[in-house]
DNA sequence: CCTACCGATCGGTAGG
DNA sequence: CCTACCGATCGGTAGG
């Protein structure tokens, strides 16, 4: 049936987005997930190409979450530094609901080989670039402070890993509390404000 | 000869800690390993235990550097504030000197077990206990913005990985421009400051 | 420091 | 979806 055959291949997918965090990539093994989906290796392969395969499918997934939503902040009717503010929201809000797949998009890409490789960064250099000019023109227009563009878009970037890589929102860091607290040290800094 | 062989596995930690880096721990064979220092496998194990062992020795080296520049900020005869933004100042200055390193240090250290990974993730937990106390007496003090502590700290951190991870300071963005530009994002915040 | 080799495990396939 | 199995590669050892 084409609807449990759907299902099962996303399980696998959410399955080994989940490994690939807790372990790494490499050192997850297509036993490790077979055991997890409750199959023997073997049976993965009806489901899925390859290892690699499944890697992809993760990685190209978040790229195009990402992309889509850099063309809905490109289209608000607000100026430049309230759209940078409304993806480092969804920075935020990404990590908390879908952490797995985004600590594969992050950090086991280069283990994709091409051509997928290639696309992969074309669409990561796309996002990066537009990411880019928001903050030279949010600099232009006065309501950024003059930092080095791509000094602080990795930063930005860089700076929620945490989140995706081993946070789980809990009842001593509501999503809300963390959400509040990156947004204003990243918008307002760690010192105190006054002039 | 005592000299030669330091020397030899301090050359072996080092290639180590690039290839860690650039594939991750588990993607890189100790034959990988043995090419880049000129060795056939086998004999790598006339300079170190086993695998795990150049790992725990990266990990935990790296782990003393950072709580020995703790001890450093926490004598200095200045207000918390002044100590943590010299703390920030040597995790920048340690991702531009010894990137590799560091990078084990915060992406392979759970490829450890026990009973290393306990005691690497005692020195860790130290750091950071200590780190937090800062930022409240900073808090406390006045001089930095109420933002949820443990929130802050794991962003501050978090905001350096690019640094570790992949960037190499070069003609177009030198270390010191790179120091200025994290330390300002940091310190004073994306948006421009003005009450 | 090397040659020769070990058992274990890897991703993946054949065939039903 | 499974059993049975493949060649390749893994970390590591024996012995010199």
């Amino acid at each position: 049936m084409q609807e449990t055959e759907k299902n099962k291949k996303q399980l696998i997918l959410e399955s080994a987005a989940r490994l690939f965090r807790d372990k790494g990539y490499a050192a997850t093994s297509m036993r490790d997930l077979a055991q997890e989906v409750h199959l023997k290796a073997s049976s993965l392969y009806n489901h899925i190409a390859s290892k690699e395969d499944i890697l992809r499918e993760i990685c190209l997934g978040t790229a195009e979450k990402f992309l889509l939503a850099m063309d809905e902040a490109e289209k608000l009717p607000i100026p430049p530094a309230g759209k940078i503010e409304h993806l480092l929201r969804f920075h935020v809000k990404i990590a908390l609901q879908d952490p797995t797949s985004v600590t594969s998009f992050n950090d086991e890409w280069r283990h994709l080989r091409e051509p997928f490789l290639n696309g992969f960064m074309t669409m990561r250099q796309d996002y990066e670039r537009r990411f880019l000019l928001l903050l030279k023109q949010g600099m232009d227009t006065g309501e950024l402070a003059h930092i080095e563009p791509r000094v602080a878009l990795y930063t930005l970037f860089s700076a929620m890993r945490w989140l995706y890589d081993w946070f789980r929102p809990g009842k001593s860091l509501s999503a809300e509390t963390v959400e509040t607290a990156v947004m204003h040290l990243l918008m307002n800094g760690l010192f105190k404000k006054g002039s």
